[in-house]
DNA sequence: TTATTGTATTAGCATATTAGAATATTTTTC
DNA sequence: GAAAAATATTCTAATATGCTAATACAATAA
C-alpha cells in the first residue's frame, strides 16, 4: 500500500507530469530538462529524484551529465501500467505541446557537445 | 493537466485507497465506512468528498443515509482506466484484507434497518 | 414542531510538500 | 592539484494537506 501511495504521489504534481511526458520518447540530461521547463536546477533535480524513487525513472551518468529516462524494468507492480497510460494521456495538453516544441529548440541549440551542455 | 493531477492526488492517500477498495464491489453508507475503518465521521466524509470530486465515486441519498459507490460514468479521461487497475491492485494487501473482514462483521451487525445504521 | 440520526462543513492546529538560495559533491578539464 | 561544469543536498519560508472537535444541515421519527 505504501508503495502505491508513493507512486500516485509522484504523479500528483504538474511539474513531474511534464517531466514524464518530456522523457516519454527520449532520455535527457538535467540541464536540458531545466532549459525546457525554465526552472532552476535544485527544483528539477528534486522532482527527478521523486520520480526515480517511485520507480518511474532511472538515471545513468554519461561524462559530466546525468541522463534520466523512463524505467522499463519492473521495480514494483504499478509503474509499468501507469507509464502505458501516461503515454496515452496529456498528448493534447497545451503545456505538454509547448514543452515538446521547446525541447526541439533546446536540442538544436545545445547538441550536448563534450564541452558544455546548456547555458 | 489539472484534472489528472487532481485524480492522482485523490489516490495518493492510504485512507482513500482503503475506501476505494471497500467500495470496489458494493455501495456503502458513510457510517458503515466509518465503522470498518474505525475513523470519525468528519474524516471519512472529507475523504469521500475528495474521491467524489475527482470522479471516482458517486453519492446518492437513501432515506437518512448517503450511499457512496464507484462511479461508472465517464466524467474524465482518467478515472475509469484507473478504477480497472485498482481492481487488480492491493488484493493481497494486509490492511485491505482486514478491512474486508471487518466489513462482513459490520454488515452482519447493522443490517441497515430503517431505524439506525451503525453504532 | 421538536428531537434524533446521519452527513457535511468549518476552524484551528500539526505535519508534509514545494520553491528558491546556498552549499556540497562528483566528474572533467587544465 | 585547482578550477569549472553538472548535479545533489540542505536550509528556510510559504503553501497545502490531514486530523480532531465543533457546528451546521437534512431527513426522519416522535
Amino acid at each position: 500500500m505504501r508503495d502505491l501511495v508513493e507512486v500516485f504521489k509522484a504523479l500528483s504534481d504538474e511539474t513531474r507530469l511534464r517531466i514524464m511526458k518530456l522523457l516519454e520518447d527520449e532520455a535527457l540530461c538535467v540541464c536540458e530538462i531545466m532549459a525546457v521547463l525554465g526552472m532552476i536546477q535544485s527544483r528539477v533535480s528534486r522532482h527527478l529524484d521523486i520520480l526515480r524513487r517511485a520507480g518511474f525513472l532511472v538515471a545513468r551518468r554519461d561524462k559530466k551529465w546525468v541522463i534520466y529516462s523512463w524505467n522499463r524494468e519492473k521495480v514494483n507492480a504499478y509503474h509499468l501500467p501507469l507509464q502505458e497510460m501516461l503515454r496515452l494521456w496529456l498528448n493534447d495538453d497545451e503545456t505538454v505541446r509547448r514543452d515538446r516544441e521547446r525541447l526541439q529548440e533546446v536540442k538544436a541549440m545545445t547538441l550536448r557537445d563534450d564541452k558544455s551542455c546548456c547555458r
